[in-house]
DNA sequence: CATATTTTGTACCTCCAGGTCAAGAAAAGG
DNA sequence: CCTTTTCTTGACCTGGAGGTACAAAATATG
C-alpha cells in the first residue's frame, strides 16, 4: 500500500551513473542528480538514503553492465586475437568520442588508497571479473595453439588487464586515436 | 625589498605535492594545506593565488621528479629487461607499502574528460615523457638483440606505458603484491 | 629614521554541499 | 470515505569550502 514511486529506481541508478562517470564521486552534487533524475531531493534522498549510497548503486551497476559486456563481445566467434582486438578498438572508438575513460578505474583512482573501503573492494571485484574473462580467452587460445601454451594464463591475463586499464587512463587524459591504437597494436603484437 | 618570506616556496609545493597526491584535488581543502604546509591562509593564497595554481605547480613539481627518477632508473648498467624489471619491482614495493599510486593517473582519473585542458595538457606531457623513456630503453635493448628488432618501437613503448598506468590503477585499488607481480611478470614475458 | 614595499595572521564573507523535515498527495484496506 | 501507509515537494538548516580584507610586522632605500 501507500503512494507508489513517480519514478523508475533501475533509470534513476543509471542516470546517476551517468552523472557520476562524467563528473566523479566527489564532484557530483546532490543538486546535479536532482536535475539528471528529474526528481525532488526529498524523493532522492527518501529512496537511497545518501550521495554515498547511490554511488554504490550506480557503481555495482556500472560493473555488472560492463562485465556482461565484455564477456559478450569476448564471446562472439572467430580467433581469440581478433575477437580481442575488435572488443579493443571498440573501446577505443566509444572513449574517443566521449572521453569518460572507464568509472572503475576513475573511482580507483579517486577513492582508493585506503579511503573507502567498501567501493575500493567493488573496485577489485570488476577487476576480478575482467581478469577472468581475459584468461578464459587466453586459455581457449592456448588449446587452439594461438597462443603459446607455456606462457603463464594467469600472467598474460593479469598483462591484459592492467594494459586495459592503463587505455582507459590514457583515453581519459585525452590521448589521441593513433596513440590509444598503438597500445591496442602494441598489446596484441605480444599475444 | 619588503619583508621576505618565512618559508621556502619549493619546500612549500611540495609538501602540498603530498597532500595531493594523497586525497586528490577535490578532496584537498585549503585547511589541509594550510596545517601541511605550517603557513598562514593568507600567506598561501598570497603566494600561490588559488588552490587550482598551486596544484599546476605541484602537478609540474611530481612530473619533473617522477621523470627524472624514471630515467635514472633506466639509465642503470645491465640488460634492459634487468633495468625494466628492477623499476617495475620497485614500484611494486612501493606501493605496497603505501597505495597513493600515481598522481598524474590519479589526476588524468580526476580532473580528465576535458574538464581541465590545463592539467589534462601537464598529464599528457607526462605520459609522453614516459613513452619517450620506454622507447630509449627498447631501442637499446633491439639494438643489442635483447628485443625483436622487427617490433615497432612506438608500439611497444606505448603497451608498456599502458601497462605501468594501468599497474598504478591497481596499486591504488589495493591490489595484493602478488597480483602487482604478476603484472610485471607478464609484461616481461611478452618482450 | 621615515617611508615604501612586501609578507603574515586572523577575522570575516559568501556560497553551496549534503541533508532533514513538515505538510500534503496518492494509493490500499476496512 | 476515513485511516494508514508510503511517496513528493520545497523550504530550511548546518558546516565548511574557497577566498578576501585589513592591520600589524619585517625589510630595503633615501
Amino acid at each position: 500500500m501507500g503512494r507508489p514511486k513517480q519514478f523508475d529506481p533501475d533509470a534513476a541508478v543509471v542516470q546517476a551513473m551517468d552523472v557520476f562517470w562524467r563528473k566523479g564521486y566527489g564532484a557530483t552534487t546532490p543538486q546535479d542528480l536532482v536535475v539528471a533524475l528529474g526528481i525532488g531531493k526529498g524523493s532522492l534522498y527518501h529512496a537511497f538514503g545518501s550521495k554515498h549510497a547511490l554511488f554504490e548503486k550506480a557503481l555495482e551497476r556500472y560493473r555488472d553492465d560492463q562485465a556482461a559486456g565484455l564477456i559478450e563481445l569476448l564471446g562472439s566467434p572467430g580467433p581469440v586475437k581478433e575477437r580481442l582486438r575488435r572488443a579493443l578498438e571498440f573501446l577505443v572508438e566509444v572513449n574517443v568520442v566521449d572521453p569518460r575513460g572507464c568509472m572503475v578505474v576513475n573511482t580507483a583512482a579517486e577513492l582508493g588508497g585506503g579511503g573507502d573501503p567498501e567501493v575500493s573492494e567493488t573496485v577489485r571485484n570488476q577487476f576480478a571479473r575482467t581478469r577472468a574473462a581475459f584468461r578464459g580467452a587466453v586459455e581457449e587460445a592456448q588449446r587452439s595453439g594461438e597462443i603459446d601454451p607455456g606462457r603463464d594464463p594467469g600472467a598474460v591475463s593479469s598483462m591484459i588487464l592492467s594494459s586495459l586499464l592503463g587505455l582507459q587512463v590514457l583515453a581519459r587524459a585525452g590521448e589521441s586515436r593513433e596513440q590509444l591504437n598503438q597500445v591496442v597494436d602494441g598489446l596484441l603484437d605480444t599475444l
